[in-house]
DNA sequence: GTCATAAATCAAAAAAAATTGATTTATGGA
DNA sequence: TCCATAAATCAATTTTTTTTGATTTATGAC
């Protein structure tokens, strides 16, 4: 009842699905916005950005944990207040050098 | 009558609207599978494309359309085939360079 | 012309993702 | 403790995307 499968076919199998899950993320243009402010303004609450993004919160919420989901932000809470970031590690192996400064911080 | 908007934010609306295109047609395992096949095997006709996506015919143009609109393939038809193909330079443009050899076609 | 094949398109159905408004959880201050 | 604020989560609805199967268009062979 084994069904074999090449090793090279599994890890392409994970590989797909791991840059889908990224690129679906990517693939919204609140969120490249909310990437956008993030990589002008730096760390940002979500209470900041409310306003900057005019959105409610609940659906800002919902964006940010896609992003997050994806690795693409990552999280830091402070008292009351969770503060956003870019995830530059992760955006400069995924993205090219022409996205810099516009969804890459502090590239040269 | 008029609303005026500064020419910053036009063009960045512009721009989100470009890329939220382009990661929307990378965000889907069978679309990144197929731009794997053409990065490998280079140009195809989807006759030979449909056996090794084991998809449907209609399906496979669904995707390929949705590539070929956000400028990722090119298509050239010889006869009855439509033969497709990355698009190389928009890949380089788009994508790091660690996604070369998956997606991006001979690349150094 | 007819026939066979290649590929695109269409409309309906199904599936997935986004929006909405309300609720919940959590923290800190009075 | 009670209250206010921050943010996450939930369930229902709406919207968008994908799938399906049939049809259409186009080309070349006979």
């Amino acid at each position: 009842m084994n069904i074999e499968v090449p090793l090279q076919d599994i890890s392409m199998d994970e590989f797909l699905n791991k840059y889908e899950a990224k690129f679906k993320a990517l693939a919204d243009k609140k969120r490249l916005q909310i990437m956008n402010i993030l990589t002008q303004k730096g760390e940002m609450c979500v209470c900041d950005l409310t306003p900057l993004m005019d959105m409610t919160q609940s659906k800002l919420s919902y964006h940010l944990k896609i992003l997050l989901d994806a690795n693409i932000i990552s999280k830091e809470t402070r008292g009351t207040w969770s503060y956003y970031q870019i995830n530059q590690d992760e955006i400069n192996h995924l993205l090219s050098h022409e996205l810099c400064c516009v969804f890459k911080p502090s590239c040269s």
